[in-house]
DNA sequence: CAGTATCCCTTTTGATACTG
DNA sequence: CAGTATCAAAAGGGATACTG
């Protein structure tokens, strides 16, 4: 289900040349969706859904500027629900789309991988710099 | 094999806000792999080992700049093996390592997806957008 | 609370030219 | 060929103040 055996493959195409060429929509959407903040969005929203503040708090050290534009486009790219309660105060929630819940566990594997990692590149990069 | 049932998970860490905490060097190693030209180098790796200018056509639109100082962080990190032949001209071939090729795999995995999905969020752009 | 608007600084990126 | 050096343009990002 994984894979689309019967067109392209993904190194076909990087051999063609097709892959990602300069004008290419994917390459934006590889963007919002791998960016550091965005990244951060999607796994905290995996668990449940959150308020803006509580999204604040998980993306450690985001800005609000940065958390909103950073939903903003997730939303505008189908990723991310935007569901605003009319009361007052305001209260926002953000949820995971069926096809933000697709792209997130791509994300997550290859974070799950880094976390996981790090420590390896770490070494390495110290063992590399060492005397 | 892929699930560290055994310790915190990602979405755990999400919760508790650990993961990437600001000053975590993990948010560095995730940078350097999902940067537009690192995902290209990358993928254009896992086929075969490549030249410079190999890589430099197969990632369409990045500049000569670009391209060695993406090579250089991903040979820092462990990611990719830079091979010179001691001869004039000068050679160079880069070439994944293991764990090069392991972070690979999921960059793929989600890229691969992206690729495939594209055209449903340019869709769902158009509709949104549309009158 | 959940943003938007503004100002301003820093980092990234790209073009171009040059070198071993 | 495989880069480095340099400069200018652009994007990214933070702090603060303000609004519905």
């Amino acid at each position: 289900m994984d894979e689309p055996a019967d067109r392209h493959t993904l190194t076909e195409k990087v051999r063609l040349g097709e892959l990602f060429s300069v004008d290419c929509p994917s390459r934006e959407v590889l963007k919002s969706v791998s960016s550091l903040w965005g990244v951060l969005c999607l796994i905290s929203l995996r668990e449940r859904t959150l308020r803006f503040s509580e999204l604040r708090r998980s993306a450690t050290g985001v800005s609000e500027k940065m958390l909103a534009q950073t939903l903003k486009r997730l939303e505008e790219d189908g990723f991310v629900l935007r569901h605003a309660l009319e009361t007052v105060p305001p209260h926002v929630e953000y949820s995971l789309t069926d096809l933000g819940l697709q792209v997130s566990e791509r994300v997550v594997a290859l974070v799950d991988w880094i976390e996981l990692n790090t420590p390896h590149v770490m070494a390495f990069r110290r063992e590399r710099a060492g005397p």
